[in-house]
RNA sequence: UGCCCUGUGGUGUAAUUGGUAGCACGUCUGUUUUUGGUGCAGAAGGCUUCUAGGUUCGAGCCCUAGCGGGGCAACCA
């Protein structure tokens, strides 16, 4: 292979991706990577999860080897099955299919049990009885180095029989705990003779009462990774301290696998709230419409706002893998989702803010029929009609009556066309009585049909718009971001949200009037409103009352210009 | 101020030490167009790659120090 060749070959690699040839090339992992997507089940998944899940699931497919889902489900105080129902269900949404290897930590907890017990017998772990209070002042702080447990020295049978007993449910919460023996010196405050178990008499969603007491994330991960035979550990930088106790307990214990474990950055949107304490908070609140809420950064909440699983993994793709805090774009997304839906969406004519045209010169009583595309980036997509008629409705905004030089739409003895139908001229202009134009009388060019002229006579602008005696009702939700600042998790949001939530992310359109083709639209389908975005239909739907969310508008040069709003 | 991580155009991310530091988003031009969308063509952007030293024939890449950013002291994960 020529040199150049290779050249063209080379991708852009991350850290991880060049890390993992390397680990290959040694011969490492014959029989290839596992990675693991390790979500605890206490809240929904959001867009910073789904940068985990393509990183893990998408480096197992590039390298030929696996990714499990595992609930990190060792604490029972926050964890519930419904979050691990929905968690599932986004992971395969988002496009990745786990097969059989769904795995839970609580899965483990007689293995870590015996793994315990066995720590204690190698001298590397014994019970505490240091108060919540007391530990805290054990600990020492960061700059200073704590104190040993006064039961650090407790024999080992007497330890051994306190944890059993523990198990056995015969102490209160908090009176003692499992602590791994390495020192109280280190720097690194989590290895001051870390906790590994403690008690908690709250019954687990998956294990019920069995368990009195439950591992500590220190304890359970490292091992339960080395339980599914992980190769390669990956989490985002907050556990880069973690490390050492990741590293300390498998070489203490005779694990069928020797994991190790590698922190990237994890994902931050400028005017978006990603956390889940603080998602969490939002819903508890009822600040928005629950998890899924359109404004919600879920991945369900994206999912219903008209997001596709292709647009949010091209994002992860693009947002890259590195150690550096980063802060993307909310652009980018933007980018993502326009693209893909552009390529995918049927076109359909919608009016959000209706004002009524009567073509003067058209039969009162007829009405045709008139060919449109149905997307014009996929001629596969074919075409369909749209009923015509002498009553119509285009958007407000789209007629001025005293135009600014730039302004290509309708106006006093303006002609423009109305996208697949006619060529149109506003003659009259009509007023209520505070002034506001409420009707456009206009006449119509026969010849135009379809939208050419037969003369070649060009007009500048073109027009959606919708037969008033065909077109069905809908309501339209307009979302904006919910956030106002662009740091919102600056603000210390899990205190109270002040005045970081943007009081105009939901704005409702009650009459918009839609092409009558719109009301077999099922949830999620994607559409685009021709000149005013995309659109997919609400599942808060019925028969007789259609919803649309608006996923996202079309890039809009015009108002860019300052032309709109 | 203890330790760890990190610092490349507005944002994000590349670059086997050596030809004008690439790409994407964003921005701006022009062009096409029955969506002021898409596409196409192109441009701009205090680039001593945070600063200062050092190693080297040669450093964005290595070393040291400083400065900036982030993290760590939950019986959470």
């Amino acid at each position: 292979m020529s040199e150049s060749v290779e050249k063209e070959e080379r991708k852009p690699r991350h850290f991880i991706q060049q890390m993992i040839h390397r680990d290959l090339d040694e011969g490492k992992y014959g029989s290839g990577i596992v990675t693991r997507f390790p979500p605890e089940p206490n809240g929904y998944l959001h867009i910073g999860h789904a940068k985990s899940i393509c990183l893990n699931f998408g480096l197992a497919q590039e390298f030929g080897g696996i990714c499990n889902l595992r609930f990190d489900d060792t604490n029972p105080l926050a964890e519930e099955d419904h979050y691990r129902i929905a968690i599932e269900k986004d992971v395969k949404w988002l496009g990745f299919d786990v097969e059989d290897r769904t795995y839970f930590s609580s899965d483990y907890f007689d293995q870590l049990y015996l793994w315990a017990i066995e720590l204690i017998k190698l001298d590397k772990a014994f019970i505490c009885e240091l108060s919540f209070e007391e530990m805290a002042e054990y600990r020492g702080n960061p700059k200073e180095p704590g104190k040993f447990s006064p039961s650090r020295n407790r024999p080992i049978e007497e330890s051994v029989d306190i944890f059993e007993r523990m198990q056995a449910g015969e102490f209160k919460e908090g009176t003692y705990t499992l602590r791994a023996k390495i020192g109280m010196t280190s720097s690194n405050m989590h290895m001051r003779d870390p906790i590994l178990y403690r008690i908690q008499n709250a019954a687990h969603y998956r294990t019920g009462d069995k368990w009195k007491i439950y591992p500590m994330y220190d304890f359970t991960h490292c091992l339960s990774d080395a339980i599914e035979g992980i190769t390669h550990s990956l989490c985002t930088l907050e556990f880069e301290v973690h490390r050492p106790i990741y590293k300390w307990l498998i070489d203490q214990l005779p694990t069928p696998s020797t994991p190790y474990q590698r922190e990237f950055a994890k994902l931050n949107i400028n005017y978006t709230l990603l956390g889940k304490r603080v998602l969490k908070k939002l819903v508890d609140e009822q600040l928005v419409d629950g998890w899924d809420d359109p404004r919600m950064p879920t991945l369900s909440g994206m999912k219903r706002r008209g997001y596709t699983p292709t647009s949010i993994r091209n994002f992860c793709d693009r947002v890259g893998v590195a150690k550096r805090d980063n802060v993307i774009d909310l652009s980018l997304l933007e980018f993502s989702i326009r693209e893909d839906l552009n390529k995918i969406a049927d076109r359909r004519m919608a009016v959000l803010n209706p004002l009524k045209v009567v073509i003067t010169n058209y039969d009162e009583n007829g009405e045709e029929l008139l060919d449109a595309v149905n997307n014009p980036e996929d001629e596969t997509r074919g075409s369909r009609q749209i009923p015509f008629s002498n009553t119509l409705y285009i958007e407000k905004e789209d007629f001025m009556e005293d135009p600014p030089r730039k302004f290509f739409r309708l106006g006093p003895d303006r002609e423009v066309r109305l996208r697949y139908a006619f060529f149109i001229t506003c003659n009259e202009v009509i007023k209520d009585d505070s002034g506001e134009v409420v009707e456009l009388r206009c006449t119509y060019d026969p010849l135009s049909k379809g939208g050419k002229s037969p003369d070649g006579r060009k007009v500048k602008g073109t027009m959606h718009w919708v037969s008033a005696k065909h077109c069905v009702d809908a309501e339209v939700r307009l979302y904006d971001r919910l956030c106002q600042v662009e740091d919102p998790a600056s603000e210390k949001p899990e205190e109270g949200f002040g005045d970081v939530l943007n009081p105009d992310s939901l704005k409702v359109i009650k009459a918009a009037k839609l092409e009558p083709s719109l009301v077999e639209a099922k949830e999620e389908e994607p559409f685009q409103f021709e000149r005013m975005g995309y659109f997919c239909a609400d599942r808060d739907s019925s028969d007789d009352k259609l919803i649309f969310n608006r996923t996202v508008g079309l890039r809009d040069s015009w108002a860019k210009m300052g032309g709109k709003k």
